[in-house]
DNA sequence: GTGAAAGCGCTAACAC
DNA sequence: GTGTTAGCGCTTTCAC
């Protein structure tokens, strides 16, 4: 019975290749790199890696040429929107030869700045990051040092950043020139955060619908619940106890729609009748509700080509050029959460 | 005016520091290491280290250390299920100091492939999967070149890997119980596909449930919509003509229950009134469906912490136990989408 | 085209 | 404890 191999042998390096092959290191580096090699060499050389089953040593590498081909993802949280980006960017990046490094902060300041750390010690090429007000003056040293970064979602103004936004004020306008435009006049808000940049841009759409429809701005209808679920649902409870409720509600994102959706229904509140309901980001499940829940679905994949094309750009050759943002339209989807209001 | 630096600085080196300390690098390594330093030299060294903004390069110190703290995560797509996961992974493995490379690989060999030597290039401590039979037979090889694997979900046998599962089996069989403690005899089973272990498992916990009731097994109340939402909503279509239909039904995860609710929805047949329905995988929306939906919901949290917890002790000192496999339990939540068969 | 050789930034062994 | 030094595996001059 022969010895059983219990030390797992050494990976083969570049210097192992070279000397089964009979040629320089530098020719299989070249060979590696899609350089002109002699047809005979490289034919040696393939058929010697296949042997020894050689693999490069990305983090050799990395060491000269300073890239990684890994960008790093940086989210509060891997919720609804941000794993539905996720994907779409794995799979998009999966193209260019890059994956992404995930880490969430949980709107932490102290993982905020581990996840910083994380990247900026393991050269990530780029960082995509969902912006925060709480992480602006801490991204920008990293900024100033040369990190890339490219912001989505909330806005951080005056970094130098390049960025992914979508349409909100335009899409949640929309949603509400739906709501006003059948009829409804006291048709309430609850939206997040208005640190957050996509929180006022929601509620500035919001408020585009009413002037456009000549519609007043009632203060009491407008309540924030920091998108937060729980908060969406005492929220809406505030909102029905008013001596005079709204008519029609929105959501300012899918975690408040689902608080007020739990809130409404625990109290036999029925949509549409009672209420009209139209929320921001929309789901699989919003579709097969009873009625369907008109919403705005966030354009996810456009996000992600936007992203990869910018990091295309920038991480290839002359990648120089200035910092470049782009915005997204999102589409709504009409469903039955909403009714016309009898004069 | 002074000119303005174009130039991004050369990032600090180990020798930067040490010149500038006044010591030699290995003790600035010993440092950056947490071993014993002199007080003087200590804080001649964390200063200078401030000062000059160093941090530590992780690909060169991953040269010598063989360790590079990215664990990779493979899944298929990042729905629902994985990306809760991914989202309990992350955190938990933010307390270990360590980050997520995570690889979509959407079902395709070939991606699949690419994703292992991206992992395997970058050399990443650990990788964790669902497994996957399409990928067994291309995944020893790495594991014989000394790839630590740990998988979830499902079941690749006689792979040499660490493993984390749901109980898949029992919780079906409870929630089928349910279903024919209510005096349904009629239930079907909208199943995913049987060569993943995890819709074996959750068929046969289904068929538990009917042996333990003494109910016969209907073949055709048994069907495969391969985990899909779309088939999902047509087997609920050829159940639903079938000359005797069933009066219940199971969907063995999210996508295909989904599917089955459009189809019922579409055909105007309520649930409970005229059929039951539960389903494996619960999302917040369906406690706010109309009815809610009964359903088991994914052990997430427990499972990150399985898989970082054997991650912890397997690439800690003396990580070479044997190999381990860990079973959680998943829970039922009741809601109103049953109802009670009157004899 | 190709070989030889100089590092990239770090850790670990070794003497002191 | 500390300094010195030999690599880790790769890319990239630079001659030839």
């Amino acid at each position: 019975m022969t010895d059983q191999v219990i030390t797992r042998a050494r990976p083969a390096t570049i210097i192992d290749v070279a000397r089964a092959a009979g040629v320089a290191v530098g020719t299989v580096s070249r060979y590696l790199n899609g350089q002109p090699i002699r047809g005979g060499n490289r034919d040696r050389i393939a058929q010697v890696i296949d042997e020894l089953g050689y693999r490069r040593n990305s983090a050799a590498a990395s060491m000269k040429t300073n890239t990684t081909h890994i960008v790093g993802l940086l989210v509060p949280a891997v919720g609804e929107f941000h794993a539905a980006l996720l994907d779409r960017l794995t799979r998009r990046m999966r193209q260019t030869g890059r994956a992404v490094l995930c880490y969430c902060h949980d709107t932490e300041p102290t993982s905020f700045m581990e996840g910083l750390e994380f990247f900026a010690g393991h050269r990530v090429d780029a960082v995509v990051m969902d912006g925060n007000e709480d992480l602006r003056q801490r991204l920008a040293p990293y900024i100033a040092e040369g990190m890339l970064v490219v912001l989505y979602d909330n806005d951080l103004p005056e970094l130098s950043a390049d960025r992914v936004f979508v349409e909100n004020r335009r899409a949640s306008k929309r949603l509400v020139d739906h709501v006003l435009d059948l009829g409804h006049e006291r048709v309430a808000i609850i939206h997040g955060n208005l640190r957050d940049s996509v929180a006022r841009d929601r509620l500035e759409g919001y408020r585009d619908a009413l002037k456009a429809h000549g519609v007043p701005e009632h203060p009491e209808l407008v309540v924030d619940a920091g998108w937060n679920e729980y908060r969406g649902y005492t929220c809406m409870g505030d909102l029905m106890a008013l001596p005079n409720p709204p008519t029609a509600v929105f959501g300012a994102n899918y975690n408040m729609s689902i608080g007020a959706l739990r809130w409404l229904r625990e109290h036999d509140v029925s949509i549409p009748e009672d209420i009209s309901l139209v929320s921001f980001d929309d789901v699989p499940a919003f579709s097969v509700h009873s009625p369907g829940i008109t919403a705005v679905g966030q354009p996810v994949d456009k996000m992600a080509e936007a992203i990869v094309s910018i990091l295309t750009e920038r991480l290839g050759p002359n990648g120089a050029l200035g910092k470049r943002t782009m915005r997204i339209d999102a589409e709504i989807t009409l469903r039955g959460s909403t009714r016309r209001l009898r004069r």
